[in-house]
DNA sequence: TTTACATATCGAAATATTTCGATATATTTG
DNA sequence: CAAATATATCGAAATATTTCGATATGTAAA
């Protein structure tokens, strides 16, 4: 990982909802109902079920999910009219190598 | 560790020279010269050193090292007129933690 | 005990982030 | 095709961060 894309994950995660949002994303069936879709929870949870549970506004939360998308912190599938984001877990692997 | 201290850390994190300060601490005998009192490296590096290091004014290397210590991301020693500082590299490990 | 050195704090200007409501776009469904 | 649904983008106001020079404080040396 690069100094660059370091720092710009580091600013994702100075972000209370931004944090709140990767954390519930750990167990997306636990943490948000099924996917109206056939796409299971665990391959990705929609744009509004995220932003329902943050209580922030629709405009808010499309903002901090392409941001954590852009630093690859989580990976996007458009499947329909729906967008179905999760957690990037190799990226934030080697965020935390990158630190240790 | 609580997700205020994780988003204080994250802060620090999200700025190129605060990061470079917790890397170059990586190897404080490798990246800095040798302090002037008895005090090794591996145990403290004087905030002299890193502020020429970063090219910033020392008021600001004062605030960052500061800010890195208040989230606990660095251990601080006052020796006489000299202020060391290193990584706290438990904290560090549990921020990463965190995450995964 | 004055001076020099090391570090911390203050106040301020420039820049960036946060967050919103309004609006645009894209897809599906009637 | 029109209406409904899902998501993205825009413009703006409030707030926070960045970074500085000036100044204060604390310690050591002359």
């Amino acid at each position: 990982m690069k100094a660059k894309q370091f720092v710009e994950i580091s600013k994702c995660l100075s972000n209370q909802t931004r944090l709140d949002i990767l954390e519930w994303l750990k167990d997306p069936e636990g943490n948000f109902p099924p996917n109206t879709s056939s796409m299971p929870n665990t391959e990705g949870v929609c744009v509004t079920f995220i932003h329902e549970k943050t209580g922030l506004s629709q405009s808010t939360i499309s903002t901090y999910l392409t941001s954590m998308l852009r630093c690859e912190l989580l990976e996007m599938k458009r499947v329909g009219k729906w967008t179905y984001f999760k957690r990037n877990e190799k990226v934030i692997k080697a965020y935390c190598d990158y630190l240790l």
